[in-house]
DNA sequence: TACTAGTGGATAATAATTATCAACCAGGAG
DNA sequence: CTCCTGGTTGATAATTATTATCCACTAGTA
């Protein structure tokens, strides 16, 4: 939980201009253990803020996420993915392209139960991101 | 892989309606390794079946859902969740409502690389699935 | 205080998904 | 095999989430 001068720190330090919204926003999703929705986030926010726009909210986490101060909880992926396989199995999620690939694996399969009170488990599963193959030898490509 | 006799069975056992564009849907998202989405399986589906609307498609898929004869990879929820946590953490969601806690569990921040030939991992994220402590109450309630 | 590139607000546009509804068909009765 | 009927399909409108646009405005700097 960063306080509002180290907040201020690292706009200063990647050059982006700190605004009243952006602030706004970071402290207020920082202060909130929901996982909320941009639409959430704008709902809470307008109180304080009357003039502040839906949009601006969305940029704004774009902006946070870009800066490594924001994640977004699941897949980045716009569109559902499915699958016909409906075993336990696992996934390898290309960042770059968003192929999915199937990962069986027993070990992934059983896992140290949720330790979130009350909670009652039915299933799990766990996502891998990075590249893929394809991806990971276009951008070695590049850097070289 | 489940042959077309198969899948009459499981229609049969459901009581759901076997149609040609159910059998079409599942039989092509059964052929393919690439977890496409609706609109991916409809640009194929139409070549074989011209008349086939795209509505149907999702229609079909959250029909095969509801049978446990599909999974949708990642999150079921439709809008964007933030995160002001960027550390290496992990989620319970709940199926019911959507809720989503925190888990911290350093067991689960290291796990077996996946084996995915050329994959490059940067990281990974654990989500179990089940009921809240609220929903699993009030589903208590219910069957009670 | 003044300058200016970048940002915010308002809103239009786009993309994904869901709802609507009349015509049609799967599956069971006769 | 034919008929009946409720559930399904196809066409399309509506809704929802997100992104793009564009001009006025402000943060950061001098
Ligand atoms: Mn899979
Ligand atoms: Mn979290
Ligand atoms: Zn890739
Ligand atoms: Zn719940």
């Amino acid at each position: 939980m960063k306080n509002r001068d180290e907040v201020r720190e690292l706009f200063k330090a990647k050059k982006v201009p700190l605004t009243h919204q952006r602030l706004a926003v970071y402290e207020e999703l920082s202060g909130r253990k929901d996982h909320p929705s941009a639409e959430a986030l704008y709902e809470s926010l307008k109180k304080d803020y009357p003039s502040l726009s839906l949009a601006t909210v969305y940029k704004t986490l774009q902006t946070l996420h870009e800066m490594g101060m924001v994640a977004r909880v699941d897949s980045p992926a716009a569109q559902a993915r499915y699958d016909a396989i409906v075993e336990t199995h696992h996934h390898a999620v290309c960042t770059a392209c968003g192929r999915i690939e199937d990962l069986f694996d027993p070990r992934l399969d059983t896992l140290p139960a949720p330790k979130a009170e009350g909670f009652v488990p039915s299933g799990h599963s766990v996502h891998f991101h990075g590249l893929c193959a394809r991806c990971a030898k276009a951008s070695a490509q590049k850097t070289r």
